[in-house]
DNA sequence: GTCAGCCTAAACAGCC
DNA sequence: GGGCTGTTTAGGCTGA
């Protein structure tokens, strides 16, 4: 639509442009002043005042269409109103506790936090008849825009027609003339605009309004891209693509459809300063852009780019991943499996729920992490406090980040809408920022030296954030590796198959391939963890356990205060786990990720996890250590360890000090969670 | 300041 | 010749 319109102006583009640099304002003065002389009699003779006549009535029928289209709009809006009124209350009746943002704190204005993110996804719950109503009046509004359009096309056809007729009866057609049918056509072609915005408004503020309450005076917020950016929700794709008829408009309107959550959460603060009307692709070069096939199919291209549900000629409908060799096949395939039935209507309520559970323990982790952070913070002035068993972490990183940014600074950390859940990574993944911004390569990982339990377990548990956002994952390519390879039924993976692993798991890995592809042979080649098999079918590369535990522990190795940082690290680990799975009972968190995703083994393991908690935490307080081995959540987790926890110095010294070591160092955890993944299926 | 771990980049070789 | 795989080296960054 936007692209036709960008062709009807051609002959106007530099008018246009200008048009474009001003704004609203501009372009409604612009529109005052022409519709003015539009209104004033012409003085015209002849071809030229018909075409002005001719003008003049199609101005009048376009006004009365504005007219009619806004009355209908007024109307449906408050059917909106109605409908949203209906539906909120009712769920603010079932999901009080949700509709309070934890922390109002935390939210910036620029930035859509995971409240309002919340907010939009519990409001958007729209019956299946609702979306159709939605849909009709989508349809009937498209069907209004086209036959204005046709009456525009005719129009211009007959003007151009008439200004030929001119040329060749010898009639040298006076500037003013021509200048004023062009002001006419722009005007037409502008008040053509601004009933597309209008439309466009109306298509928003009905998906919001049925979705969400919206605030008013934002009428330039559905053309701006990084606010467009803000509405992640399945619906509102669902529906685009079911009114996929208008292929046209929605490339203009799914331009900035991206669930990017790297743009998402840096959204911008200075609304409607870029061009809100003028078609983008006018005002680009100063030339207009011509509506053409090529036009559309790279506006597909674009689509396909952007499109959440499309990736790599897979569909990512949760739990469909059919290939869809190119988009216009995912178009169908998305509109003949995914139409909107009762199922898909479903899945979109699990997605929700899903989202909705994601953002609630964010917020509430968030909440944890400030009161910890202020807790070390006061702390750290006190004159050497007993070690605190929330040390372990934040031992490095808090007490450096504390100081450098104030507590209240970082609830104001932009976040992604999704993070990742696990509790621990809430240190890492707030606290660096650039993780979440994802802009150029983190320094910043998981590092083993935090006693931060990296595990698979992890992994898994965000392995639907990871999965959608561009975040790259805080584990070394080591880790990664071993873990695509320990995945793998057979325990072994060919360099390709790692290869598809991390771009199946990291939406990260889905760029800059050479980058981190060589990464990943580098690290296969430099670890001698890994171990190059030949095999029936070519190479393939296993994990060695003993040399990966060794990989760390040499570094403690020798340390006299070994035995003391086996001791402390231990008596560490376990209340951070304590705290891990406090965090997720607290939430009450029906482990929804992996679990929730048909990961059947992570399911038992946190329903282990889960089951250990009371004892755990009562283990927890009584005084950190093991006095109860084996019933520490850790150890309940990994039940095997437990008996290899020899705190005998003299085994530190051999080769068994090195797994000793290992147990508490970041890397065994992953390991332990390797390991002890079968063993909880074995419990369950 | 030094060291270790990690990441990135690049060059090179062998194979298909 | 080009792409893939595998190895090796070098430099930079970060945290201990």
């Amino acid at each position: 639509m936007m692209q036709e319109s960008g062709t009807e102006t051609k002959s106007n583009g530099s008018a246009i442009q200008n048009g474009a640099s001003g704004g609203n304002h501009l372009l409604e003065c612009s529109l005052r002043e022409v519709r003015s002389n539009g209104e004033t009699p012409s003085v015209e003779i002849g071809a030229a005042d018909l075409a002005h006549l001719q003008q003049q009535q199609a101005l009048q029928v376009a006004r009365q269409l504005l007219l009619q289209q806004q009355q209908q709009q007024q109307q449906q809006q408050q059917q909106q109103q109605q409908v949203s009124g209906l539906k909120s209350p009712k769920r603010n009746d079932k999901q009080p506790a949700l509709q309070v943002p934890v922390s109002v704190a935390m939210m910036t204005p620029q930035v859509i936090t995971p409240q309002q993110m919340q907010q939009i996804l519990q409001q958007q719950v729209l019956t299946p008849q609702q979306l159709q109503v939605l849909l009709q009046q989508q349809q009937a509004l498209m069907l209004q825009q086209q036959q204005l359009q046709e009456f525009y096309k005719k129009q211009q056809e007959q003007l151009q027609l008439q200004l030929l007729q001119q040329q060749h009866a010898g009639k040298q057609p006076k500037e003013p003339q021509q200048q004023q049918v062009a002001t006419q056509q722009l005007a037409f072609q502008q008040q053509l605009l601004q009933m597309q915005q209008l439309q466009q408004q109306h298509l928003l503020s009905l998906q919001r309004q049925g979705l969400l309450t919206i605030q008013p005076g934002q009428p330039t917020l559905p053309l701006q891209p990084l606010a467009q950016g803000m509405i992640p929700t399945e619906l509102q794709q669902l529906w685009k693509e079911v009114t996929s008829s208008h292929t046209a408009e929605e490339a203009a309107s799914n331009n900035h459809s991206s669930l990017d959550l790297s743009t998402t959460c840096v959204s911008s603060s200075a609304p409607s300063k870029t061009s809100l009307i003028i078609n983008p692709h006018a005002s680009t070069n100063g030339q207009l852009s011509v509506h053409t096939p090529k036009r559309e199919s790279l506006s597909h291209e674009e689509h396909s780019h952007s499109h959440p549900l499309y990736g790599h000629g897979v569909c990512k409908w949760p739990g469909c991943e059919a290939v869809c060799e190119d988009f216009q096949s995912f178009l169908k395939h998305l509109n003949s499996e995914h139409a909107l039935d009762d199922r898909s209507t479903a899945q979109c309520r699990v997605q929700m729920q899903v989202v909705q559970q994601l953002e609630l323990q964010l917020a509430k982790d968030k909440e944890r992490l400030q009161a910890m952070m202020t807790h070390l913070h006061v702390k750290s002035t006190e004159p050497k406090a007993t070690p605190q068993p929330l040390n372990l972490v934040s031992s490095v990183t808090l007490s450096k980040t504390a100081s450098e940014a104030s507590p209240q600074s970082l609830p104001h950390t932009p976040t992604t809408p999704t993070a990742p859940i696990t509790p621990v990574t809430q240190g890492p993944s707030v606290i660096t920022t650039t993780s979440m911004h994802n802009v150029g390569p983190i320094r910043r990982r998981y590092s083993d030296k935090y006693n931060v339990p990296i595990s698979s377990a992890d992994i898994a548990q965000n392995q639907e954030f990871y999965k959608n956002a561009e975040v790259r994952p805080p584990f070394t390519y080591a880790s990664l590796i071993r873990q695509a390879i320990l995945e793998s039924p057979e325990k072994q993976l060919t360099l390709n198959e790692i290869y598809n692993w991390f771009t199946r798991m990291f939406a990260y890995f889905r760029r800059n391939a050479a980058t981190w592809k060589n990464a990943v042979r580098h690290n296969l080649s430099l670890h001698k963890c890994f171990v190059r098999v030949e095999n029936v079918k070519g190479a393939v590369w296993t994990v060695d356990e003993l040399e990966f535990q060794k990989r760390r522990p040499q570094k403690i190795s020798g340390n006299p205060s070994l035995i003391k940082n086996i001791q402390t690290s231990h008596t560490y680990c376990t209340p951070l786990n304590a705290a891990l799975q406090a965090s997720m009972a607290e939430n009450s968190i029906p482990l929804y990720t992996t679990a929730s995703m048909g990961n059947p083994t992570l399911g038992n393991l946190a329903s282990a996890m889960r089951e250990e908690l009371n004892g755990a935490m009562e283990h927890t307080n009584s005084n950190g250590s093991d006095s109860s081995p084996g019933r520490s959540p850790m150890q309940a987790m990994h039940p095997v360890h437990v008996k290899e926890e020899p705190l005998d110095p003299d085994e530190n010294e051999g080769p068994l000090s090195l797994v000793t070591t290992a147990n508490h160092s970041p890397d065994f955890d992953h390991d332990r969670d390797y390991e002890d993944e079968p063993v909880n299926e074995d419990i369950e």
